[in-house]
DNA sequence: ATTATCTATAGATCTATAGATAATGC
DNA sequence: ATTATCTATAGATCTATAGATAATGC
């Protein structure tokens, strides 16, 4: 056996979080084969003897970064001691930081209306993720799953708009309105 | 003096409402200039002694969809006689309808994430877009502006989930967990 | 006669493939 | 000896340009 035992596979996940860094900070579509594959350490030829086309790929970039993303509210949430916890993810998610920080930020400002134009594959790993992300929301937040889907939604409006506007001072202003909002959301929600 | 007069401003208009519908539904990246005037009934050669290259057609049709969506929203509230207006509006915002007739939707859900990556050009024409469209949403449900900021941000977060999600009865239920939470919201805070 | 639009094309870049090359376990 | 990766390239498509053509007012 050439190579090490499981080197290929490791390689893959270099690829994945190459392609998941990648597509955040500059989409899907901007995004090559070639750049994702430099990311990696790699030139694009090898590409194809790990997936069969970019669109499998996006499919299990963006169901890395969801995940990803997940793991690291649940740590913010974690260095809070007392209830309800959601707001210190509340206060990360619509932070200057996380707004300036596309490479690792949440997938959903980023990428979702891009999504909304991908193929079926894709859009079922999105929906699959979303709904786990929702369901992180709403427990932390102890409030209903219905709740959870509008406080996420405002959580993602505000931040998609913060990163559009070109006035600094205004895109502040997005994420403190957001911020107040979906905190007021969590206390009158709250089960 | 050859071809009627206004005859090259009429055209203008009309390359720039083609890539307003087109934009929208399929994103900028994604829309060629050739597919663009097509849709204006032309062939893409004459493109460039109407427009110096594609960014600045991407500003000015970014400006016209927004302004053309404001007007539209304004009608939709003049439907409703009893205040606040605002309701008739993000019932229509949060609709189905508006969901999935993405060629005369609201750009910020559609396109936002895109303008963050775009040139600074484009990103100015759309902060002063939006700012109109946050004055005209405060001023229609009487909210401070701040406020204004947090509902816009929930409509555009929840119609951005509503069309990512591959599920039809899930994209639903964000738009009336949207649609709810933004009428608790106007409540609330009405002045 | 004048000018908007069309045809043709240059040069860049993208996805995907084929076959050559390089790297390691036996 | 085997297999992952690299080099080279095909075919498609994109932005932008140059020069030919077609359409209308005088």
């Amino acid at each position: 056996m050439p190579y090490p035992k499981g080197h290929k596979i490791k390689v893959r996940g270099k690829i994945v979080e190459s392609a998941a860094r990648a597509f955040r900070t500059n989409g899907i579509q901007e995004v090559s084969v070639p750049f994702i594959m430099k990311g990696a350490g790699l030139t694009h030829g090898g590409f194809y003897s790990h997936f069969d086309n970019k669109e499998q790929l996006v499919a299990e970039a963006c169901e890395y970064a969801i995940s990803d993303t997940i793991t690291l509210l649940q740590n913010v949430a974690d260095q809070e001691e007392q209830n309800p916890k959601i707001n210190k993810v509340i206060d990360y998610y619509l932070s200057p930081y996380h707004r300036d920080q596309t490479e690792m930020s949440c997938i959903f400002p980023a990428l979702s209306s891009e999504i909304s134009r991908s193929s079926e594959e894709v859009r079922q790993v999105f929906t699959h993720e979303l709904e786990r992300m929702i369901a992180f929301i709403s427990n932390l937040a102890e409030i209903d799953v219905s709740s959870g889907r509008a406080l996420f939604s405002t959580m993602v409006g505000s931040l998609v708009l913060a990163r559009s506007v070109s006035d600094p001072e205004l895109s502040d202003s997005f994420l403190s309105a957001g911020r107040q909002q979906a905190k007021e959301m969590v206390k009158r929600n709250d089960m």
